[in-house]
RNA sequence: GUGGGUAUAGCUCAGUAGGUUAGAGCGCCAGGUUGUGGCCCUGGAGGCCGUGGGUUCAAAUCCCACUACUCACCCCA
């Protein structure tokens, strides 16, 4: 073989891409029931972006993006999440402009990263997203996570976790770093070696760390949740009573701290304990500064993220399948050249009819055509041979029941059609 | 970027005191007398045993290197 798909991505096949499409047409289902349009936007930008709306300080951008010159000497970045495209479009065709909210969707988007591949993590995944722009108020930031939960349970998902945090915003947030910081400096000794790293570049992550010193360290430090500003503190006081309005159930996890430093405010996970070490589903949250940041008007965002090669691991995972279409409704046995065309002309018909009908290409025995047949599922089976075609009658065989009955050629696809209604 | 594991048929895997033509199940194809699927039976196709070196009379099997895949760290969806 020539070549293969290049290292962490991976192909859909025929075999999968129906639960693709399933997962598609519920989300778009959802996300018409809370007024999200959907947005398309460029799998590249230029690289400054993500430079920019992601932040410099992050794995994402310091080692994760594809980057590479194109032929016009530009920088150009392909997307290694979803938000940033989105915030730069809302920007540029002036979205803000309409009465607000806006709310919008992506589905299976492509976003890249380079990393080394485990499972549940790809160069190349797909993310379904929202982002809603312009309310300020926690009943978004319910909505936003109504809108993923709403998705999972319509798929049979139940029992994933929903953690929820806030993480301050520019007023607040400076000096709870500086105290945490401080802590941190104080207990070094009690610190693995990567957490050293963090306390400098960004001390909310050692937050995150599972080495068992550094989670001692990090329990006797102060905690964001405490340290909000009235605001802030106020605002994750109104998305709790949404949620629990909502009856959503979930938890407060003061160690949540997200990778992208848009973040402000609200943060939350959908994180799954059984597909592997990656489990996180579907993360997101509030990022008010971000479309000023880009250029736009001072106004707030919120918005997540969710995997959906994740979220079939999920579904696999809890052994929970999900419904199939038909291959094909209808499939046309024929015995020798002039029924093989008669077969050939009933399907064309059928298929205009909008019938799933299928006919021999391989010059199969009649057994085999049965066999291929079963094989396809076929509600139905017609057989036309030399008898048939000699008096006029086909045969049309239930393929579930094992009934056959014999039935006028001129009618044949008539009975099919009022069978399938 | 750092560790661990694994590479034999389309898929899942057997196969070491090194020793004839490398196996199974599933899948695929063809049959089980005249034109009928699922179950069962029979047969067939399909493998440079990941690649390249080395040891040996002899290597899928032992040694080395490389590559790919995979899991985990890190990070994230």
């Amino acid at each position: 073989m020539l070549t293969k798909a290049p290292k962490g991505t991976k192909d859909v096949l025929p075999s999968t891409s129906g639960k693709w499409q399933y997962i598609e047409d519920v989300v778009r289902d959802i996300c018409a029931r809370y007024g999200y349009r959907e947005i398309r936007t460029p799998v590249f930008e230029h690289t400054e972006l993500f430079l920019r709306g992601v932040g410099g300080t992050t794995d994402i951008v310091q080692k994760e993006m594809y980057t590479f010159e194109d032929k016009g000497g530009r920088s150009i970045t392909l997307r290694p999440e979803g938000t940033a495209g989105v915030v730069r479009s809302f920007v540029e065709n002036s979205l803000y402009a309409d009465a607000q909210p806006t709310k919008m969707y992506y589905l299976s988007a492509p976003v890249f990263r380079y990393e080394r591949p485990q499972a549940g993590r790809l160069r190349e995944h797909h993310q379904f997203g929202i982002e809603a722009f312009g309310a300020p108020g926690p009943s978004i930031d319910a909505e936003v996570i109504c809108v993923a939960l709403s998705l999972l349970d319509t798929l049979g998902i139940r029992d994933l976790a929903l953690n929820i945090n806030s993480i301050g915003c520019k007023q607040c947030r400076p000096s709870y770093n500086a105290a945490l910081k401080k802590h941190l400096e104080n207990n070094q000794n009690n610190m693995c070696k990567s957490c050293l790293e963090r306390m400098q570049t960004n001390p909310l992550r050692t937050l995150d760390c599972k080495e068992e010193k550094c989670r001692r360290t990090v329990e006797s430090a102060p905690v964001m949740l405490k340290s909000l500003c009235e605001a802030c503190a106020e605002h994750f006081d109104g998305l709790k009573k949404h949620l629990d309005t909502a009856g959503i159930g979930y938890k407060i996890d003061p160690h949540i701290v997200r990778g992208l430093d848009y973040y402000t405010r609200t943060v939350f996970e959908i994180i799954s304990t059984d597909i592997g070490a990656q489990g996180t589903v579907c993360g997101g949250g509030r990022y008010d500064g971000l479309v000023e940041q880009l250029g736009g008007p001072s106004l707030p965002g919120i918005g997540f993220g969710l995997g959906i090669e994740r979220l079939l691991l999920v579904l696999e995972s809890l052994g929970l399948s999900l419904p199939e279409t038909r291959l094909c409704d209808v499939y046309f046995c024929t015995i020798g050249h002039k029924a093989a065309l008669a077969g050939f002309k009933a399907v064309s018909q059928l298929r205009q009819d909008g019938i799933r009908a299928e006919c021999d290409h391989m010059g199969r025995s009649l057994k085999a055509q049965f066999k291929y047949a079963a094989k396809l599922g076929c509600k139905y089976v017609a057989v036309i041979g030399e008898d048939e075609m000699a008096n006029g009658m086909a045969v049309l065989r239930d393929m579930q029941l094992s009934e056959e009955k014999t039935v006028p050629i001129t009618e044949l696809n008539s009975c099919i059609k009022a069978g399938l209604q």
